[in-house]
RNA sequence: ACCGAAAUGGCGGAAUUGGUAGACGCGCUGGACUCAAAAUCCAGUAUGCCUUAAACAUGUGAGGGUUCGAGUCCCUCUUUCGGUACCA
C-alpha cells in the first residue's frame, strides 16, 4: 500500500471541518496557552513559501500544547488595509475592498491546504467595519487621555481641563512635547479653537505639523519605499519634503515604561537591544543660547554640557523654524539653494553619507551663555528636525561629525578635555580651558555644568529620546477613517460610541486626491456631512489595526466591547509570538504602547502583550536584475558583464520575473533570446529599447539566436515587487502538506534566513513514505502486533521521545525531524511492527505531520483524533546504558576510542588508559604532564 | 552611517553550550532488483598524500589571543541579510 498524500489529506481536511476539530472554546477550567503568528498582509501575489515558516512553527507548538492538556488559542487573520491594494485600484480600477476580499479568500484557502489548526470562527480582518470600529474606539480613548508624568499612567483629559481651570499649567504634571505655561485665567479666556490647539499638546492622539514626501507630478504623498534615488519609483518624478497637519500618537510619553518593561520579557537580547536603541534614551541638558541682536533664543539639547566651553558653532536642521529669522540677506541666496538641495534628500541619505559634510552659514550668531563668545549659526542636513530640538551646539574638539564639518568650513576646533587625539569622543579625561570646570573629570563636569545652567536659568537637566511621536496620518483611501469631525472654527470633535464605526465611503473609482489630500476628497457628501462640518480626510496607517488585533481574537464577535472582561481575563496576553525580524521594532513597539495604554485604563489585566517572542528567519527569494543605463534614450540595457565600464550611479537595476532567467542565482544567470522577448512583452514600455553586449548592440528584432544577456542575481525578500514569489501550492500538490510542513522545518533553525530551494524535499518525502510503510507487512497489508515491546524497541522510541520533547521546547524543529528520521531508520532495521511502540511514535509525530498521523491513527483503530490524545513522555529507565565510549586525546588531538564500563572510577581510568597499546604507541615513553578526565565524556593526556 | 543577525563538505544543516567537527537529509559514485526505466534496497562520500587501504597531515569567512582542549569565549577585520519611523 503506497502513501497517497492527496487522498489522505483531502479526506482529513473534510472530516476536520465537519467535526470542528480546531474549534477553541473559552473553557476556563483548563490552563490557557496563547500562541500567535503575525498575521499577513494579503498581497495580490498570494501566500508565498516564506509566510508558512513561522506559521508551521506556531502550529506545531499549538498542537503540542493541546496534546499536553492546554486550552490553546491559535488564531489567524488578515492585516488587510494597506498601500498596495490602493495602488492596484488606481492602476486597474478594481476597488481595494474587492481585491482585498479576493486575496484573503486565496490566502485562507492556501493556509487551509497546509493543515493549520486555526479556528476560523475567530478570524480578525482589520478592514472589516466590525473590527475597525474598535480601532476607532481606541483612537478616541487615546485622543481623550493625556499622560500624567507623576503617576506615570494615562488619565482622562477632563481631569487636565479641570486642573487648567483651577491652576493653569502650574503643577499639572502632564506630559507634553513643547513646554507651555499659562494661568487659569489665561486658560479661561481662550477661544474654543485656542483651547483645542492647546490641548493638542497633551492628548495621546493629537495633531501637529509633520513632514511627508510630496510628489507634485503624481499629486500624492509617497511612502519612503516608493522613492528611489530621490525620485519617485513610478515615473522618476522629483519628491520633496513638505510639512502638513498630521495626526500623531504620543508614544514618547511611554518611552520610559517601554524601555524599563523590556527587562522582564522573554525576548532575545538582540531584539530587546534593537528596541532599546530605537527608544534611545540619553541624558543631558536642554540649553537656551541667546541669539545675537535678538530677544529670541536657540534651544538645543546636548548630552555633553561639559563641553560648553568648546562650542565653536551651532548647527540647525534645514527645516528649523527659525531659519527665516536667522538668515541674513547676504546669505539668502546660498541658504535657499542649500534648502532646495536638502529637500531632495531622504533621511537615510542624510545620515548615511555623512562622510561628505555639507552646510551653509546663516549669517547670524549666538552667544555662549557661559563665556559670552559669539558663535556662528550654520545649517546642515546632518541635524534632523525630528530629533531633539532640531539644533545642536557643535563641539568639533570632541565630536567626529562636528570636527569634519569644522575642518571643511574652516571653523575653530577647541579642545576642552585633556585626552588622546584618537578617542576625542570618550568620556575619559580632565577638563581644560573651561573656567570653573577646569580640573574636573567629565562626569563631574557634566553635573557641575547642569547645576550652573539651572541656577542661571539658561537650561535644565533633561532626558532625551530618539523615539519620536510617529506620524499617524496617511493621505490614503484604504485605511481606517478617523472618527472625528471639525467644526467651522476647525475645532476637532470625536464621534460618540453609538456613531461608530465611521465607515469608509464607497468610491466608484479610486483616483489620487488633490491639494495634498487623500482620495477621500472625492467623496464630497461624506467629507462634508452638513453645513460647516468637515470630516478628516486622512486615514490611519497600517500599524493602527495591527496594534491590538491579538486582543480581538480572544472574543472576535463581541458587539458591546472590543473583547469581554471574562475573555480578556482568561487569555490575558500572548504566551508565544512568532514573526519576522522585519517587524522587530515598528509593530512590536506600537502594540506594546497600545497595550500599556489599555492597561492604564483598566481595560486589560496584563502590562505587556507578548510574553515570549521568537523571530522566524525570512525565506528569501532570488532577485534577478537587468541593468539599464540611466536616462538613456532610447532605453539602453547592458549585459551585466559590461557593468564595470560604468559608474554605479549611472546604472539602474530593474528586477524582472525570475522565470525568464536561465541559470538564475548563479554567476551565469542570463536572458536568452526567448527570455528577452518575454521581458519586452511583459514590460511593453521597453519595446523600443536596445540591448548591448560584447558582441554589439541590438534592438528586440535584431537579437541574435545565441545571445547570452547577463543579469545580476541577488538574495533578498520574496515580494511581488521583485517578481520572485514562490507559492506553496505546487509543492503541496506534488508532495503533500505534511511533506511541505516538515521540509520547511527541516531546512534549518526557525530563526535563520535562507533562500528558498526545493533540493532535498525528496528526503522528507522519502521519510514519510518510509514511515507509512512501517505499518505494513511484506504483503502490503496493514499489520501491527499487539505484544509487549522489547528492550531495544523501547530504547529507540524513548530516545526519540526525549529528544523531540526537548527540541520542541527549544523550537528546534529541524533537529526533531532528524531524530524522527533516525528513529524510523532504526525501527525499520529491527523490523519493528509493535503497536505500543508505533502508536506512541504516531502521536509524537502528530504536531509535525497532522494528516498522515491522523490516517494511521484511524487505521490503528482509535476513535479519538490523534490531535486530541496526550503527548508521549519518555521514561529514563529505558535509556540507561552501562558502557561509555571515551575519546582519548593527546595534547587535544583525538587518537583513540575506548569503551569501558560506565561506572569505572576515575582513578582506574587514569592508570588503565596509560596501559592501552594504542596510547603507548603515541606516548613513546615521554612523560605525562597532566591527565584530564571528564567523567563519562572525554580523556585528554598532556605530554611535553 | 547606525542597530541587529549570520558565515561549518558540492548543497541545507548537526555538534549535549568549552570536550570525538560534519548527525540527519540532498546530491554524487558503485551495487542489487528489472528487458529497461521509475520506485525501493545496500555500500561509499570533508580535503590532501595515494591505484586502494591503513597510517598521517590539514580543516568550521580572514587574522590574532585565552585554554590541557575553541565551530563554540575575547579582540580586529571581511562579506551577506533584516531594520532605520509612509511596504507590511
Amino acid at each position: 500500500m503506497e502513501y497517497n498524500h492527496q487522498e489522505i489529506e483531502k479526506k482529513w481536511r473534510r472530516i476536520w471541518e465537519q467535526n470542528n476539530t480546531n474549534k477553541v472554546e473559552n473553557d476556563y477550567s483548563k490552563p490557557k496557552y496563547y500562541v500567535l503568528s503575525m498575521f499577513p498582509y494579503p498581497s495580490g501575489a498570494g501566500l508565498h513559501v516564506g509566510h508558512p515558516l513561522g506559521y508551521i512553527g506556531s502550529d506545531i507548538i499549538a498542537r503540542y500544547k493541546r496534546m499536553k492538556g492546554f486550552n490553546v488559542l491559535h488564531p489567524m487573520g488578515f492585516d488587510a488595509f494597506g498601500l498596495p491594494a490602493e495602488q492596484y485600484a488606481i492602476q486597474t480600477g478594481t476597488h481595494p475592498e474587492i481585491s482585498t476580499k479576493k486575496n484573503i479568500e486565496r490566502y485562507r484557502q492556501q493556509l487551509n491546504l497546509i493543515g493549520f489548526n486555526y479556528d476560523w470562527t475567530r478570524e480578525v480582518i482589520t478592514c472589516s467595519p466590525n473590527y475597525y470600529r474598535w480601532t476607532q474606539w481606541i483612537f478616541i480613548k487615546l485622543y481623550s487621555h493625556y499622560f500624567n508624568c507623576q503617576s506615570k499612567v494615562a488619565e482622562p483629559i477632563e481631569k487636565l481641563i479641570s486642573h487648567f481651570n483651577k491652576n493653569g499649567t502650574n503643577q499639572c504634571n502632564a506630559f507634553t512635547s513643547e513646554s507651555i505655561n499659562f494661568s487659569s485665567n489665561e486658560w479661561q479666556l481662550m477661544s474654543a479653537r485656542d483651547k483645542d490647539q492647546t490641548l493638542m499638546n497633551f492628548r495621546l492622539a493629537y495633531r501637529k505639523k509633520g513632514y511627508v514626501n510630496w510628489c507634485e507630478a503624481l499629486g500624492t504623498v509617497l511612502a519612503n519605499d516608493e522613492i528611489k534615488d530621490g525620485v519617485s519609483e513610478r515615473g522618476g518624478h522629483p519628491v520633496e519634503k513638505r510639512a502638513m497637519m498630521q495626526w500623531a500618537l504620543r508614544i514618547t510619553a511611554y518611552a520610559d515604561r517601554l524601555l524599563n518593561d523590556l527587562e522582564d520579557l522573554d525576548w532575545s537580547e538582540s531584539m530587546k537591544n534593537m528596541q532599546r536603541h530605537w527608544i534611545g534614551k540619553s541624558t543631558g541638558a536642554q540649553i537656551f543660547f541667546p541669539i545675537d541682536g535678538s530677544t529670541s533664543k536657540l534651544e538645543i539639547f546636548t548630552t555633553r554640557p561639559d563641553t560648553l566651553f568648546g562650542v565653536s558653532f551651532m548647527v540647525i536642521a534645514p527645516e528649523h523654524e527659525l531659519i527665516d529669522v536667522l538668515t541674513e540677506s547676504l546669505q539668502k541666496k546660498e541658504v535657499l539653494e542649500y534648502l532646495e538641495y536638502v529637500k531632495s534628500r531622504s533621511d537615510l541619505e542624510r545620515l548615511s553619507e555623512n562622510k561628505v559634510v555639507s552646510g551653509v552659514f546663516t549669517g547670524s550668531y549666538c552667544i555662549n551663555p557661559f563665556n559670552g563668545a559669539k558663535i556662528p549659526i550654520w545649517i546642515s542636513e546632518y541635524v534632523l528636525i525630528d530629533y531633539g530640538t532640531g539644533a545642536i551646539m557643535a563641539v568639533p574638539g570632541h565630536d567626529v561629525r562636528d570636527k569634519s564639518f569644522a575642518l571643511k568650513y574652516h571653523l575653530p576646533v577647541i579642545k576642552v578635555i585633556e585626552q588622546d587625539e584618537k578617542d576625542i569622543e570618550s568620556k575619559n579625561g580632565v577638563m581644560i580651558h573651561s573656567n570653573f570646570l577646569n580640573g574636573l573629570n567629565v562626569e563631574e563636569a557634566i553635573n557641575r555644568a547642569i547645576l550652573e545652567l539651572e541656577s542661571n536659568n539658561i537650561g535644565f537637566r533633561k532626558n532625551q529620546y530618539r523615539l519620536r511621536d510617529a506620524n499617524f496620518s496617511r493621505q490614503r483611501y484604504w485605511g481606517e477613517p478617523f472618527p472625528v469631525w471639525y467644526d467651522k472654527d476647525d475645532v476637532c470633535h470625536t464621534l460618540r460610541d453609538h456613531e461608530l464605526p465611521l465607515e469608509l465611503p464607497w468610491l466608484e473609482k479610486i483616483t489620487v486626491g488633490s491639494q495634498g489630500k487623500s482620495p477621500l476628497i472625492h467623496a464630497t457628501e461624506w467629507a462634508n456631512p452638513s453645513e460647516g462640518i468637515t470630516r478628516e480626510l486622512d486615514t490611519m496607517p497600517g500599524y493602527a489595526g495591527s496594534s491590538w488585533y491579538y486582543l480581538r481574537y480572544m472574543d472576535p464577535d463581541n458587539n458591546m466591547v472590543f473583547a469581554s472582561e471574562e475573555a480578556l481575563k482568561y487569555w490575558q496576553n500572548v504566551d508565544l509570538y512568532i514573526g519576522g525580524t522585519e517587524h522587530a521594532v515598528g509593530h512590536l513597539m506600537y502594540a506594546r504602547f497600545w497595550h500599556k495604554f489599555l492597561f492604564d485604563l483598566n481595560l486589560i489585566t496584563s502590562n505587556e502583550p507578548f510574553k515570549k517572542l521568537v523571530n522566524q528567519g525570512m525565506i528569501q527569494g532570488i532577485i534577478e536584475n537587468i541593468l539599464l543605463i540611466k536616462d538613456s534614450k532610447p532605453n539602453c540595457f547592458i549585459s551585466a558583464n559590461l557593468s564595470k565600464n560604468y559608474k554605479e550611479d549611472q546604472l539602474v537595476r530593474i528586477p524582472l520575473f525570475v522565470g525568464y532567467v536561465k541559470n538564475y542565482n548563479t554567476s551565469d544567470s542570463h536572458l536568452d533570446k526567448d527570455g528577452l522577448n518575454e521581458f519586452v512583452k511583459w514590460k511593453p514600455d521597453f519595446k523600443n529599447a536596445v540591448f548591448q553586449t560584447e558582441e554589439g548592440t541590438f534592438n528586440i528584432e535584431s537579437i541574435p539566436e545565441q545571445i547570452k544577456f547577463k543579469t545580476i542575481s541577488e538574495v533578498g525578500k520574496m515580494s511581488k515587487r521583485y517578481h520572485n514569489v514562490v507559492n506553496p501550492d505546487d509543492v503541496i500538490v506534488e508532495y503533500g502538506a505534511d511533506v511541505f510542513r516538515m521540509y520547511e522545518m527541516f531546512l534549518g533553525p526557525l530563526e535563520d534566513s535562507k533562500p528558498w530551494d526545493t533540493n532535498g524535499i525528496t528526503g522528507v518525502y522519502g521519510f514519510l513514505k518510509k514511515y507509512y510503510r512501517l505499518f505494513f507487512d511484506e504483503q502490503n497489508k496493514f499489520s501491527i502486533i499487539d505484544i509487549n515491546p522489547n528492550k531495544e524497541e523501547l530504547k529507540i522510541l524513548h530516545t526519540c521521545i526525549k529528544k523531540v520533547n526537548e527540541d520542541i521546547s527549544n523550537l528546534s524543529f529541524n533537529t526533531s525531524i532528524s531524530n524522527f528520521m533516525i528513529c524510523v531508520n532504526e525501527l525499520r532495521r529491527i523490523n519493528c511492527r509493535n503497536l505500543n511502540i508505533l502508536s506512541s511514535l504516531n502521536k509524537l509525530l502528530a504536531p509535525f505531520a497532522p494528516f498522515i498521523t491522523e490516517e494511521i491513527n484511524e487505521k490503528l483503530g482509535f476513535a479519538e483524533s490523534v490531535h486530541h490524545q496526550s503527548y508521549p513522555i519518555h521514561s529514563e529507565e529505558y535509556l540507561v546504558t552501562d558502557e561509555v565510549t571515551y575519546p582519548i586525546s593527546i595534547n587535544g588531538k583525538r587518537r583513540h576510542e575506548w569503551t569501558v564500563s560506565k561506572n569505572k572510577p576515575q582513578s582506574e581510568l587514569e592508570t588503565e588508559v596509560l596501559l592501552l597499546p594504542e596510547i603507548q604507541k603515541w606516548l613513546k615513553g615521554s612523560p605525562i604532564k597532566k591527565i584530564i578526565i571528564v567523567q563519562g565524556r572525554m580523556i585528554n593526556l598532556v605530554v611535553s
